[in-house]
DNA sequence: TTGTAGGCGTTATCAG
DNA sequence: CTGATAACGCCTACAA
């Protein structure tokens, strides 16, 4: 009988009708039933149980003046990136009683309008490096409630958040450079297209700087499988004279790989390989692919904790926070 | 200077007095600029824009009754399924303009109750079918809002959608029978687990029948590669005299190939592996893992549109909609 | 312990 | 074209 919606909402005034009492007192039942005589809250649960009764939250929400709930803005969900961070933020908000909305920008007309609109509906917003929203837009945001940067400060003095990334390049750089001999290594990435590439890049230089070697320009590259192909042909023409590749994340490096070994290469005999994010492909693909393992799960979690901080007492100064990563050796490198 | 949110955040009051004109005017440029004279109007404009000014979306959705956002439970956010099911589903509902809420119950004490807060937040709610929620709950929820279910029905006479299962188990089937000769095949996975597992191994038997032949009973194992060890394990002491097996996903198929190929095992030639869902893994593991891949995304736009719809006109009746899924012959089975 | 009443920020109706 | 003003549903002093 009763489908979807059709009968209208009950609300707090139905439930004080059908139990008899005021509304304060309904209200009272369900925020502090301690203030309320067994009798009556009891009287007033039954009710609440029989109409099903659930206290609407936009009409809450105007009045304690919170959303209890927080906006994520991602780029998009592809790989487990993203999908980890969503999932610690998630938790780590929920711990504190507040939802998660999450708007993803890619393919989509006005970012700017829907960032500005989201901030009408939740308390803080957590913006993801990746994402374009003009500096005006952020500033705006900013001036009215709490913003947390993503593996990226969009803007100076934003508090942000970020895995590591310059130490763990240099260390997957130097491990090539030392314990396999490589002397022609290649970063594939483009640096300028978000500040962990550019870190791991950066990370790339340093290493060949500690061995008093030059470091090569990066073969530019997009994040997606697409571009495995193209980088492939690169080195297999010649183009690309290269017994190591350091490339800016898995896909690129499983992409890359497969076509390499498709085309006879021998990796990692003639040429390493390392990626980064540590997906799950990585572990099942011959040769295992050397990559660098980031906490995101946990990530999102203390991002989500720092948040709700924020919104407890919000003159703390903004701080810059990194989380440690690991590199995992496996077999693309050379290693046994 | 201006920092997280550290001024309180305009309200419509602000913009009408600065721009010297009253709130009914105000909300008139944002809603229907048109009836508003030009003057009048950029003179607003300036003011919102100097301000700031984002209208508060709790007093918005209190006006107007509807929040403008859609509650999407699901159980975790591991493996692609879920990730690809919210960004379609996502874009799905921004293009009605809403706003997407998603509710993670895995790990969470009282799934109920945030399903009933999140009905008071949103105006629609899509239940994934592995989510561990009581009917009573459903059926509360559901007689105050529209509830769509997915790739399971909480109840009967809930609207659903899911993928097509069962026929393209008989044909994956029916190809290791036919084509590649095998007799003693195993479906890996708990049908009593999730309606979509059930329905699978329903294809499994009804493939056996169509030869002729007597389908073997279930090795019960549940989504995560933890389990590949135990059941690579269990054929390799002989507890399973199989040639070929079928698994309930892409996770569970990878981490027994895996460990059988560890341990000298042909594979596909002592015996072929199936999954289900195509991750990326599947096509960069060697042999290639022969799968079945869904239109996860377009399942979740559809959803969203349905969900709109149904938002709109309250009173279609409930329909059971199946998105056709397709096999992906690799390698694992057998073929070259 | 319980009820009354004011306020939260917007929208929308209805006079001017 | 613009301005009062009544909802919208809930919370919370303040009174009783």
């Amino acid at each position: 009988m009763s489908s979807d919606g059709r009968t209208r909402r009950p609300t707090i005034y139905s439930v004080a009708d059908r139990a008899q009492v005021s509304i304060a007192t309904v209200s009272r039942v369900l925020r502090r039933p301690g203030e309320v005589r067994p009798a009556t809250r009891d009287k007033v649960l039954q009710v609440v149980e029989e109409l099903g009764y659930v206290p609407d939250g936009a009409a809450r929400s105007l009045a304690v003046k919170s959303h209890e709930a927080h906006g994520l803005v991602l780029p998009e969900l592809g790989g487990p990136y993203y999908a980890d961070l969503l999932t610690g933020y998630e938790q780590g908000a929920a711990e504190g009683g507040a939802s998660v909305v999450v708007l993803l920008t890619d393919g989509k007309e006005d970012v700017d309008l829907l960032v500005r609109r989201l901030a009408g509906r939740v308390d803080g917003i957590v913006l993801m490096g990746a994402v374009q929203v003009s500096s005006a837009t952020v500033s705006s945001v900013r001036g009215k409630l709490p913003v947390l940067a993503l593996a990226n400060s969009h803007e100076e003095s934003v508090e942000s958040f970020a895995t590591e990334n310059v130490r763990s390049a240099q260390e997957l750089t130097t491990h090539l450079l030392d314990v396999h001999g490589r002397r022609r290594l290649r970063f594939v990435g483009s640096p300028d297209t978000a500040d962990d590439v550019e870190d791991r890049y950066a990370g790339f230089v340093a290493a060949h700087e500690a061995a008093g070697l030059e470091a090569a320009p990066p073969v530019a590259a997009i994040f997606r499988e697409e571009e495995g192909p193209r980088v492939a042909s690169l080195l297999l023409e010649g183009g690309l004279e290269a017994d190591g590749l350091v490339c800016a994340n898995d896909e690129l490096a499983l992409a890359v790989m497969r076509h390499l070994l498709a085309a006879g290469v021998d990796v990692p005999g003639e040429v390493s390989i390392t990626g980064w994010d540590d997906v799950m492909a990585a572990r099942y693909v011959t040769p295992g692919l050397t990559t660098v393992s980031q906490p995101v799960r946990e990530l999102g979690r203390q991002v989500a904790v720092r948040m709700r901080a924020l919104l407890e007492d919000r003159s703390s100064a903004p701080e810059q926070h990194v989380l440690p990563t690991s590199p995992v050796i496996r077999q693309s490198c050379g290693c046994p």
